[in-house]
RNA sequence: GGUCACGUGGCCGAGUGGUUAGGCAGUGGUCUGCAAAACCAUCUACAGCGGUUCGAAUCCGCUCGUGACCUCCA
């Protein structure tokens, strides 16, 4: 590998070399869900795209320590629900208890990144379980002067912060600008806190509020910045590598965390701040309030309105990873559907690669090719020119299956590899679906169809190889005829 | 009102100061008893208007359009 890689930092707004604190093991935070409800299309292009880098890292150094919180104290709706946490609304809801409704969509979220291989991470911390670690710091935020209790709520002083610090170097925002957007919108309940901008570390309970704590500073809850600020620092130390999240939480919530964790440490938080973009669905915006979401499990069973059918998890797996992580992502069925169809070509090339037979003499180089890979991957995670480059590595199988190319073995072992490495390791593909034949008995029986078929064909009955072949074709199960023989799938 | 992104061919989606991205669809071809599949080849582009430049889709300005965020909503 000649190239470096290089991560675009929203932090300098822009590319830069990736230099580890301590190669050996890189250490990355990503902003897990709240689970107050099914992961949806938005979910799924955020936890692919830092499954991508995740792998992407694993492949180049030794150890990654990969943290993830799951949300599972509410934090607040929006204004129309006044002060309701998500949780606490769906518990209601639902009936259930606030973590009965943690606990379940807690699994349904395991169940659908499982689905689209994204690999675990090494630890889920859970805000509820750190409730003790995060009071501890709310109070060395006020002993240090940085935080101020107000009528049993516990507030940061972002004037106070940035006297010493530079609050708003992450989304490009001064406290000045922050005031004037301020008094341009009514904002309401901001009675206790000594300015506008200032946030939340612990907001004091109603008697009705369902998950309530005992603080110092009577019962209540923490604040929604102060979880990943505790969380990420007791598991990657106070400096670490990387820090990652949707682009829409880079303001406020990735802002106050870099103010709270300087403020507790007068070190730097994370080094690289990477952020995801978003989905939208034929050209709109994806939002509960359109109601044109779509819930992952809809995906993969085509159960929702604006679904012409199911969509494999391989295959949403392959659209998101089409388009750059720092990009917008358009949903259509028409998008999904070419998604499909390209992956199908993909896999065929990937299956035909182990029958590839290598040649003394075989003329094909791959190690440019090769280069092309890591420099796609290097320069900011950019699967889509990876992907690109897979595809010219199938035409070269293809030919090479064709007996158009020659390849010498030394070739055919690095081709392999690169397969290995990047389709199914660092892009997480799998081979899934038509491609693969999930019954052996099944499979016996379909090559002895075949083969009665193939009989009939050298006799020239044709119409009782026809019929086998539209016979098959009702129980949705193809014949494709090939130079020697024929092979059989499912259908799509 | 403020801050910041983005606008690429029929669709999705990379990239870039002068050279083919890629996928899907379309078209032509190879193969096939036929069909499908597969394989090979190939067309359509850079929102609009100005400016910088030998040369811009790529840099700058303006216009139009879309989107994110603006404190207690991941």
């Amino acid at each position: 590998m000649k190239s470096k890689l290089t991560v675009y930092n929203t932090l300098s707004r822009k590319k830069e070399e990736f230099t580890p604190i301590d190669d050996q093991v890189i250490g990355m935070y990503v902003c897990g869900p709240t689970v107050y409800g099914d992961a949806h299309l938005g979910h799924a292009k955020s936890y692919v795209s830092f499954d991508l880098i995740y792998r992407y890292l694993l492949h180049i150094y030794p150890r990654v320590k990969y943290v993830q919180n799951i949300t599972d104290v509410g934090h607040l709706t929006d204004d129309a629900d006044e002060g309701d946490d998500k949780i606490a609304k769906q518990s209601r809801l639902e009936k259930v208890d606030p973590m009965a409704v943690v606990e379940k969509y807690m699994h349904n979220y395991f169940r659908d990144m499982d689905a689209l291989n994204v690999k675990r991470a090494d630890i889920y911390p859970r805000p509820s379980g750190h409730i003790q670690e995060q009071v501890e710091s709310i109070q060395t935020l006020i002993d240090k002067g940085f935080a101020y209790e107000a009528n049993g709520s516990v507030y940061f002083d972002v004037s106070k912060y940035d006297e010493s610090f530079d609050y708003g170097k992450l989304s490009g925002r001064t406290i000045e600008q922050l005031l004037e957007g301020a008094a341009n919108r009514e904002l309401s309940g901001q009675s206790d806190k000594k300015n506008p901008f200032d946030f939340a570390l612990w907001k004091k309970a109603e008697p009705s509020h369902l998950m309530q704590w005992n603080s110092p500073w009577g019962k209540g809850y923490p604040g929604w910045h102060i979880e990943c600020t505790v969380m990420s620092q007791k598991y990657l130390g106070e400096n670490f590598d990387i820090h990652g999240g949707g682009l829409e939480n880079a303001f406020p919530h990735h802002e106050c965390e870099i103010a709270q964790a300087e403020a507790l440490t007068s070190k730097s938080f994370a080094n690289y701040w990477l952020h995801n973009n978003m989905v939208t669905i034929n050209g709109q915006k994806m939002g509960k309030s359109l109601g044109n979401g779509i819930f992952c499990h809809e995906l993969f069973t085509g159960d929702n309105f604006q679904l012409d059918r199911a969509y494999s998890p391989m295959t949403v797996r392959f659209f998101i990873l089409q388009s750059h992580y720092r990009s917008t992502l358009d949903f259509s069925n028409e998008a999904l559907d070419a998604a499909s169809k390209g992956l199908g070509r993909l896999q065929d090339a990937v299956l035909k690669l182990d029958e590839l037979v290598a040649v003394a003499d075989g003329k094909e180089e791959v190690a440019e090719w090769i280069e092309s890979l890591y420099s796609a991957m290097n320069d900011d995670f950019n699967s889509p020119i990876a992907i690109a480059q897979l595809f010219e590595g199938a035409k070269l199988i293809n030919s090479v299956a064709d007996g158009k190319k020659q390849i010498n073995q030394e070739n055919l072992d690095k081709l392999k590899k690169a397969f290995k490495d990047f389709y199914f390791d660092i892009l997480g593909l799998e081979i899934e679906g038509k491609a693969e034949v999930d019954n052996e008995v099944t499979d016996e029986l379909m090559q002895l169809i075949i083969q009665f078929r193939q009989a009939a064909k050298e006799e020239r009955d044709y119409a009782t190889a026809d019929k086998i072949r539209d016979k098959l074709k009702e129980m949705k199960i193809v014949i494709k005829d090939h130079k020697d023989g024929a092979s059989w799938e499912y259908e799509d």
